[in-house]
DNA sequence: GCCGTTTTCGGCCCGACTGTTTTCAGTCG
């Protein structure tokens, strides 16, 4: 290929790849927080907020929509200054506003704001007291006391503040699990725009399905990857529009940083060893040792590049990992599966568990219509559900004590669930849809419904939402207390990660699980795994204590019904198989499993 | 800065919880 035409190519794939949705509503989003920091009208502050939200749920794609005003101007929340700050931002990939701002205080800023306990209020008083305007300032001001006497400050709170910066410098360097998909994703189609390239496969951490990711190994191969002829493919690679800076171009391998400082390593390989490459590189490390002893043991050496024999080095498979794991004895096992917790012993028994599909999952019982703080109807989530496939679904909106969410209170729950009992047999036949609810967990434990009202529901999820600082003993009694209600079928949020995120405050998962109550794992309504409120090792523990698992999505839109690839992943990684998921069974079995509950009272 | 079959001006989801403030401000969902 000649050399114009390759630098065409990739002025087009960088073109295409540059502004989208989720830029702009970022950049929109830190205009806001930059605003109350300071101190604009709070109204104000509010649309860029709005708008910012806008960005991130429409399908129109604003870059595109930007050419004609009028079509910004149709969306919600979007009016003329938001319309003409998005144009701006769909030419130079910035926003005035937000740029000054930031020379006023700083990129370090908006991370204060990631602290808990630390809102806009506060990181304005540390500012205007002590010009505070990174985390590290913050943490040297703290150590030399000298923020004790503003106001607000006393002894716990800035404990609290010093403990969150530990917790988030001990969180820092690993990227949370959902990023970096999102940023193979857009590699993998920068990528594979190259006519030289045929697969994509990142390994690693991701391919593993854990939840937090160090960096991004991205496998890639095709004819452009042939020893000695990757020339042209390493300057492809290196002319991704998302790079922030170089760290290594070689002649099979790229390594770079992007904005956020994920780091990124693509490997250009044959498709020879495509397999052992994979292999290698989705690890984990424990795994990959345990196979090498084994593989030495049966006269092998196994590396990245192949299974050979030991005597002469002679290749014996290197294409696929399926021949390299049936060459060492052993069948083939899903990523998720390979953390070395036996999985080596029971593959070469041939005796792996067959681990549960996100086609096995066949209902939905977690979800939020227009009647709280979801964004459809009723019917509008029901007809989403029976396009994914589902046998049935249950309306959960939630209660009254979350306020801001139009919460339901006794009397509108009662109307709302002949509403959802309409639908049900509008839509007979089709799909089964169940009247329920997402009751509030108070600090006390109480639910904030009545337990007449919450009698009439198929599907009682509790739910801890308000804030709390209560200690892991209180948390543990006051949601004990909260599945002893009778009604209640499903423990929404079980582990209370999605509020609390911080260890020392996490709830007593095991002595919850001891009560057996039938668990929901709720994954969030932007399918985040920020929120997954089971991990691998909760789901270990919750099989161990024989509770029932329910996979539920939390969805507050209809487009995320059925995205439950990082939940899945957990389950996977917990070797359950479909016959310990509760609602992998039909309408009819997965309502008398749960009904069984409250039958014994 | 957005929005409007009551308004082109005057509204803008609101309640629980914590810590420190003797009466409430700030954060969170």
């Amino acid at each position: 290929m000649s050399e114009p035409d390759l630098s065409e190519r990739i002025a087009t794939a960088r073109a295409a790849a540059t502004i989208d949705n989720r830029l702009i509503a970022r950049l929109l989003g830190e205009t806001a927080d930059l605003m109350e920091i300071d101190g604009a009208d709070s109204f104000r502050i509010r649309s860029y907020r709005r708008a910012s939200e806008a960005a991130e749920q429409t399908t129109v794609d604003l870059a595109d929509a930007a050419k004609e005003t009028a079509r910004l101007l149709e969306i919600p929340g979007i009016g003329k200054s938001m319309a003409a700050h998005i144009q701006r931002i769909a030419e130079t990939g910035s926003l005035e506003l937000r740029d000054e701002l930031l020379k006023k205080y700083g990129a370090g800023i908006l991370e204060l704001l990631k602290l808990p306990g630390m809102g806009p209020k506060t990181v304005a008083l540390f500012w205007d007291a002590a010009q505070i305007a990174t985390i590290d300032q913050l943490a040297e001001a703290i150590e030399a006391g000298r923020l004790a006497d503003l106001p607000r400050m006393g002894v716990k709170q800035l404990e609290k503040l010093r403990k969150g910066i530990e917790d988030y410098r001990r969180s820092a360097g690993r990227f949370r699990i959902d990023l970096a998909d999102e940023e193979a994703k857009k590699i993998s189609s920068y990528l594979m725009k190259f006519a030289g390239f045929e697969r994509v496969t990142p390994a690693g951490s991701l391919r593993r399905g854990r939840e937090t990711a160090g960096d991004l190994d991205l496998l890639v191969t095709g004819p452009a990857c042939s020893p000695e002829k990757t020339a042209a493919a390493v300057e492809y690679v290196a002319a991704y529009p998302g790079i922030q800076s170089m760290i290594a171009k070689g002649e099979n391998k790229v390594s770079f940083n992007l904005e956020q400082g994920l780091q990124v390593d693509v490997r250009l390989l044959p498709m020879a060893s495509y397999g052992a490459a994979l292999q290698y590189f989705t690890g984990s490390k424990g795994h990959n040792v345990t196979l090498r002893q084994r593989a030495l043991k049966m006269g092998y050496t196994l590396s990245e590049w192949a299974l050979a024999r030991l005597e002469n080095g002679a290749p014996v498979a290197a294409a696929t990992e399926e021949e390299i794991y049936a060459k060492l004895g052993m069948d083939w096992m899903p990523a998720e599966m390979r953390e070395n917790l036996g999985e080596v012993e029971i593959a070469a028994r041939h005796e792996l568990p067959k681990v549960v599909e996100k086609s096995d999952i066949c209902g939905d019982v977690h979800m939020h219509t227009t009647a709280s703080d979801g964004r459809n109807s009723i019917r509008e989530m029901a007809e989403a559900a029976i396009a994914v496939g589902y046998q049935y679904i249950a309306i959960t909106d939630h209660s009254k004590n979350l306020a801001m969410t139009n919460g339901l209170d006794e009397k509108r729950a009662l109307e709302h669930i002949k509403r959802i009992q309409e639908v049900d047999r509008e839509l007979e036949g089709r799909i089964r849809v169940f009247t329920g609810i997402e009751v509030d967990i108070l600090a006390d434990g109480a639910l904030d419904l009545a337990d007449e009202v919450l009698a009439q529901m198929e599907i009682v999820i509790a739910s801890v939402h308000t804030r709390f600082e209560q200690s892991r003993e209180e948390m543990t009694a006051r949601v004990i207390r909260a599945i002893e209600n009778p009604y209640v079928r499903i423990l929404g949020h079980p582990t209370g990660r999605l509020l609390l995120r911080r260890e020392p405050f996490a709830i007593d998962i095991a002595a919850v699980l001891k009560r057996g109550a039938e668990l929901g794992v709720a994954m969030e309504h932007n399918a985040s795994p920020e929120r997954l409120d089971l991990n691998d090792r909760d789901l270990r523990l919750a099989k161990e204590m024989g509770c029932t698992i329910v996979m539920s999505s939390d969805s507050h839109d209809a487009r995320n019904l059925g995205k439950m690839d990082y939940g899945v992943k957990q389950l996977r990684r917990a070797w359950l198989s479909a016959e310990d998921v509760l609602n992998t069974r039909d309408a009819e079995k997965f309502l008398s499993r749960l009904r069984k509950r409250s039958g014994n009272g």
